[in-house]
DNA sequence: ATGGAAAGCAAGCAATCACTTGCATTACTT
DNA sequence: AAGTAATGCAAGTGATTGCTTGCTTTCCAT
């Protein structure tokens, strides 16, 4: 790869991203996040003033970052449906998975930072959600899932069940299976769960 | 209801566990939890020590108070799978909605105190999953649940759904459907996913 | 080479936090 | 009534935190 010659200002961010991931939005000092970043820490706040803009900062750099990585890209959601459900399913879990730390210091603060969580919700969750809306919309149309289902309820359902799996499996506790065979299951039980009943 | 003569230990327990749900483990102060119990910070101190010492007594009443609301009884569940899943369903998420802020701060500092949390599933969630466990075999007894399905695995899979649905649900963005509908539709995809496939 | 912007360094400031000490007060038991 | 345990009150301690100031150093474009 080439050289990492990162400018100070990102520097700093990448350093505040895994800072505040690891030790917390209120955990996290300015003085960890420089020495991070292998800057002063007079340096850090020359550049965003407080710690509160350095957190918006931050965020407004993750969202920019999860535009890149197009996850949910339009496939052909007319073949084969479980197929393409468990592609979807192993990427985004996987996807869940690398950013844990991230994401569970959001989900803890969700509510003492409501304008960055709706942000995050807004930017990064939303489009991919609407992307997988239109997948299953298309499969719909190819006859592979039944009527009475709202589609944006169901997408709802199963990303928070690969979700609160993610949260589940790293906790820290052995369940007695892998990320991979609760991947399978959630994506054998939703496929069979919307496709229409074969007719008699 | 009888008056709240609760002891000084038990009202500082009580403001500890609304203090640290919503302040996080490290915003909450004691001062603030001294005041919030009525008591005197000194009190506190002298009681548990340090404010390690309260967390772990606030996480053993949390784990006794959640053995006696007795979630997940088991019932008959050879008779229609729908209805038991769906009265299941209902109860879980309510017990997960009231208990939002705690459950927040919970997954967002899981890694930081490893200890309190692999307490909070073994004490707490193992015995709910046990039970569901049982129930899904009874209904697969009684021919209602297909066979190729880890039972473990789809417990996870339904609560897991219903869990990271709550935290969407409650996270303060609109979604266009209420909390019903989401609770409703993870029962019908799940059974319809659970269920064995009709003999033609 | 020189000027200006960016970064480092040393020091410090005011606020807050977990926690302590000493003593006075209340309340319950005997 | 006396004694003991639990609580309140006032004050303070040392550590940490976000943030600032003043000054020097580095580095790049002109």
């Amino acid at each position: 790869m080439s050289a990492p010659v990162l400018t100070t200002r990102d520097r700093i961010i990448q350093a505040a991203i895994q800072t505040f991931a690891r030790d917390g939005l209120q955990g996290a000092t300015t003085r960890v996040i420089a020495q991070e970043a292998g800057v002063n820490e007079v340096t850090l706040f020359r550049h965003f003033q407080s710690k509160e803009g350095l957190l918006a900062a931050m965020m407004s750099a993750i969202v920019q970052k999860s535009h890149e990585h197009g996850l949910g890209e339009t496939a052909e959601w007319s073949g084969n449906l479980k197929k393409n459900l468990r592609r979807f399913a192993d990427e985004f879990y996987a996807s869940l998975a690398s950013d844990e730390a991230f994401i569970r210091t959001m989900v803890g603060e969700a509510k003492r930072h409501p304008e960055h969580a709706k942000k995050l919700i807004m930017d990064a969750v939303k489009p991919v959600r609407d992307r997988f809306i239109a997948n299953l919309e298309a499969a719909r149309k190819a006859g592979l899932v039944r009527r009475g289902i709202d589609l944006g309820v169901a997408t709802d359902a199963f990303t928070a069940m690969l979700f609160g799996g993610m949260l589940r499996m790293t906790a820290g506790f052995d369940w007695g299976y892998e990320a991979e065979q609760f991947v399978a299951t959630c994506v054998d039980i939703f496929a069979a769960g919307i496709s229409p009943a074969p007719k008699p």
